[in-house]
DNA sequence: ATAGAACCTGTAGTAGCTATAGGTTCAAGG
DNA sequence: CCTTGAACCTATAGCTACTACAGGTTCTAT
């Protein structure tokens, strides 16, 4: 059994986030109020630091802290099933693979710019850049 | 020569914002104060629909408003050029690629999550998808 | 024992909008 | 010409997801 405590110092390292953040999102409620030492420094044990790092890595994920909410949920709530995630998780695969979409659109319009504009010779006025981010796009 | 003009509800139809952010932007410095009706309502020409067009499509772009700022102050100062611009874009376009990796990496992560996740038959406590976003990463 | 790193709470600030309130002006139809 | 209602005006508050700061306390290592 593994007993080993953490400073939130500590679990904000070890998942990659600040401090605060661990803060915020007590306050917000997705992460519990830990125990405390005599003097109230809060102290973390593993559950915590997993549950953390599920945390940040959703947000890196581009879930928002209301559909994490919603996730944790089944972890907390053990009435839950995964196939309630699952639907979750395939409804944000399309998400984020418009947002990849997008990206590479505005980054080959990035690409031709940067090709188009030959350098030091042109005024702004007609300058291929400026042209390229006001042309209508589809 | 052209002379239309355009009212704020206008430019911002063009330019596929919100009114409300054209004050915003006039607020922030990146949209000038246009001249305006006897009674208060703001002119717009042709000039000012380029500009909103190419603020918006800047922050599609993924440029800050202060980046923004920068970019157009080639515009207003023509005693820049376009080699600057270029070089702001190209800076930029590697910006842009390590965002389009990030969301690639994360869009496996999820599709891996979907397929491992067989669907209403594992309980919270060792649900693939909660593991997957624990699993360490390079 | 003491220095200083790390922690505590609470509040304010950040970006980039978006929404609301409460009023004024403009344009189109009768 | 008059009226209605859409669109405009300013100012302020609210939003998300933090981040930073102030002013104080506790922990840890020498």
């Amino acid at each position: 059994m593994n007993t080993t405590q953490f400073s939130i110092g500590q679990i904000a390292k070890q998942a990659k986030c600040k401090v605060e953040t661990v803060h915020y999102y007590e306050k917000s409620g997705l992460m519990p109020e830990p125990p405390r030492t005599e003097g109230g420094h809060r102290i973390y044990s593993l559950p915590h630091v997993k549950r953390l790092t599920f945390i940040r890595r959703c947000r890196e994920l581009g879930f928002s802290i209301e559909q994490i909410r919603g996730l944790l949920k089944f972890i907390d709530e053990p009435n839950h099933y995964c196939g309630e995630v699952k639907a979750m998780a395939m409804l944000h695969v399309r998400e984020v693979q418009q947002k990849i979409d997008d990206l590479q659109r505005l980054q080959s319009a990035l690409n031709d710019m940067v090709i188009k504009c030959k350098g030091a010779d042109y005024s702004i006025d007609d300058c291929p850049i400026i042209d390229a981010l006001y042309v209508e796009q589809q």
